[in-house]
RNA sequence: GCUGCUGUAGCUCAGAGGUAGAGCACUCCCUUGGUAAGGGAGAGGUCGAGAGUUCAAUUCUCUCCAGCAGCACCA
């Protein structure tokens, strides 16, 4: 028989007969590890225990102390587990795909009743069940047809679709353990009892579309987080409850920031603490794009449906704008606005984008490639019928403004544009208290309109723009939009989730269908381009990162209420006022907290609501004329005099770019 | 938009086929208290909207609206 070599993570080899499975291996180096093992990596490839090795090949075993493969294991041996639970209670159900996901896995069912929350605890105790049972796993391979045959006769249509997807050079794997069997390409553990008993949980029940695509049956989904032991368990149930604190829904609310109410679906009702969040941020946006270059415009919300055919946008996105619909010969007194007399019907729609009406402004009157780049900056206010299982809190609404510009430019001035834009974003960023941020590079997808050559070459300028300001990108091969390549930027928050916010696109299409055109040096007109970017994003989408990033606890120069000065006793009112209107004067957003109520009471109020810093004053400061500084989150107070503290807020009540 | 769940006081939530309850918040009174909830009293609700079943519906059924989770979508 031929033999083959393998060699350990050590150096050493060991000569086996060909075909020899890791769970051998394992059990010529000791019956311990034998038991233990869970895994092996083959030539780089995590391999099952049970699958033969027929070359000479490099071969590590896995234990459960193998952070990734154990998860990953515990994780894939823990869907099937839940399936097989699944059948076993419910039989006729059918089973479709069950991936392993970031913390744990899902799998997808059909079956015709619901299943409840309460199924849930069911479902966890037969698994317990499955997994004390320490049921072999087994594998074999099988050829395609008797594998198709197979689930035709046990009525599993699913998996003969994934069958049939799979590519023909592919080995057909079926596993088993206990009577319950399923199709996957594995590894998997020895036995169910490899799986830890107590580290799991089953988080939720949700619908889910076959292979993704909304045209299909909608399927039922569990969710399972997963971990080696029940301390990570509970450390990722911990977190999860962290994250949930910094909710932006919950925190507007707590905050007074803002509310949503059911007649205006999808729009925010800004309260005077989330509107000083707003303008604050804005104000900030507005000095630094004026300081960028920018030149900052309006243009109407409502537009005749003529400017969105010429764009192309009626065509594309009509089902997710805001139509209104106006009869021109209402005279006024009569109203009746729903009466509709046709031929004086004006279709309009809310504009879902600037960027047709920016054009409106660099279109008035001739324009010369002295001119350019012309940077026409917008904060726009924006309508999208959004589908109504999209929306989320301020984050994903169908009233938002964008911090939107477009920079009408000629294309050899592209690539400095693009740079000049990237130092700008990164340095908001950074002010704004993210300082990581990822650079996605775009290209040319299938569908595309223009050149070859146009491609390469804009494409180029990106490319050489994001070298020049020394950064590092991702590429996104085919994922540009139809008429140009671009660039996305997704910051990371305080605990490490990725938003994407800004964007940089490159469009000659629009100046095209719209009929931009400047004076070139050579006396005749030419097609500008359209550099499509933002910073922020939306501002209402922005806040709401910026409220979860925080934790409520915004910087001080953001924070809504900055300073409440809170009396001690009555006796000190007065003096509170006084302290208030000082640092009122010097631009601090304080208030004053005269109630007849006990300082502790005072602090712990203005601490939920996540004021920054809480000046007490009694008779001792009165008398002193100091304040007792307490800020957010500390217990520790200090002293300072009334001149100090006015001094130093005022610094602090500063926006980053004007200090 | 799709699947499932939810909708009761400003907020968080109990409750039941016979028209409602708690805690916090709110108002008033007492209390002037030194850094995360002092005490007492009071007021507050067409039980998301509409229809149906019933002697009787906030409770059961249906439709709609909104929210939540996930999926799909995101110019």
């Amino acid at each position: 028989m031929a033999q083959v070599s393998l060699t350990f993570p050590d150096g050493n080899s060991r000569s086996y007969d060909a075909g020899v499975t890791p769970a051998q291996v394992a059990a010529d180096i000791s019956t311990s590890l034998a038991k233990k093992a869970i895994s092996a990596t083959v030539d780089g490839k995590h391999w099952d225990l049970q699958w033969p090795i027929e070359a000479d090949a490099s071969i590590a075993l896995h234990t459960l102390q193998d952070e990734a493969q154990a998860n990953e294991l515990i994780r894939h041996d823990l869907a099937h587990i839940m399936a097989r639970a699944v059948q076993e209670i419910w039989p006729d159900t059918k089973v479709t795909i069950g991936p392993v996901i970031e913390n744990g896995w899902y799998y997808d069912f059909d079956r015709s009743e619901p299943f409840t929350p309460e199924d849930l605890g069911l479902i966890e105790k037969k698994m317990k069940e499955i997994i004390n049972k320490r049921d072999a796993v087994r594998t074999e391979v099988w050829d395609r047809a008797r594998a198709v045959k197979h689930y035709e006769d046990n009525g599993e249509p699913y998996k003969v679709e994934l069958i049939d997807a799979i590519p023909g050079d592919e080995p057909l794997r079926m596993y088993w353990h206990g009577d319950w069997q399923d199709l996957c390409r594995g590894p998997h553990l020895q036995n169910t009892g490899q799986v830890p008993g107590d580290s799991f949980k089953l988080m939720s029940i949700a619908g889910a579309y076959w292979r993704g695509d909304s045209k299909r049956p909608m399927l039922q989904r569990i969710y399972g987080v997963a971990f080696r032991n029940k301390e990570q368990l509970k450390a990722h149930l911990t977190m999860l409850e962290e994250a949930a604190k910094r909710d932006h829904r919950k925190l507007g609310r707590e905050m007074d920031l803002f509310h949503m109410q059911e007649e205006a679906p999808g729009q925010v009702f800004w309260h005077p603490n989330g509107w000083t969040v707003y303008t604050t941020l804005q104000d900030y946006m507005r000095r630094k794009q004026r300081a960028g270059g920018y030149r900052e415009i309006n243009t109407p919300q409502v537009v005749d449906r003529k400017l969105w055919e010429a764009s192309g946008h009626w065509d594309k996105y009509q089902h997710h704008m805001f139509i209104v619909e106006v009869d021109e010969s209402r005279d006024g007194e009569n109203d009746d606005a729903s009466a509709k007399n046709r031929e004086q019907t004006r279709i309009n729609a809310l504009k879902p984008m600037n960027c047709p009406c920016h054009v409106q402004v660099f279109n008035q009157g001739l324009k010369s490639y002295r001119d350019l780049p012309l940077r026409l900056a917008e904060f726009g206010s924006c309508n999208r019928f959004e589908p109504s299982g999209a929306l989320h809190g301020i984050m994903r609404v169908r009233g938002f403004t964008q911090d939107d510009a477009h920079i009408f430019c000629t294309e050899d001035q592209i690539q400095a544009e693009c740079a000049r834009f990237i130092d700008f974003l990164a340095n908001i960023y950074e002010e704004l208290g993210f300082p990581e941020f990822e650079i996605k590079f775009a290209t040319r997808p299938e569908k595309r309109v223009g050149t070859e050559e146009s491609w390469d070459y804009v494409e180029g300028a990106l490319e050489n723009a994001i070298k020049a300001v020394g950064r590092e990108y991702t590429l996104e091969p085919g994922d540009g939009a139809f008429y140009g390549p671009k660039l996305d930027f997704y910051l990371t928050d305080a605990i490490g989730r990725v938003w994407q916010c800004g964007t940089f696109q490159v469009d000659p299409n629009l100046p095209e269908r719209l009929g931009a055109t400047y004076i070139a040096a050579d006396g005749a007109k030419h097609r500008p381009f359209m550099l499509h970017r933002a910073t922020l994003g939306s501002f209402e989408r922005f806040i709401g990162i910026l409220i979860e990033n925080w934790e409520g606890k915004l910087p001080f120069w953001l924070a809504p209420r900055q300073v409440v000065v809170a009396s001690i006793t009555s006796e000190a009112d007065d003096y509170v006022n006084e302290v208030v209107t000082k640092l009122a004067a010097a631009g601090v957003r304080a208030e004053a907290d005269v109630r007849n109520e006990k300082i502790n009471y005072k602090v712990r109020e203005h601490s939920v609501g996540k004021v920054p810093v809480i000046l007490a004053v009694g008779a001792r400061e009165v008398e002193e004329r100091t304040v007792s500084v307490r800020r957010l989150g500390e217990k520790q107070t200090s002293m300072a005099t009334l001149d100090e503290i006015v001094a130093s807020l005022t610094a602090e009540a500063t926006p980053p770019d004007l200090r």
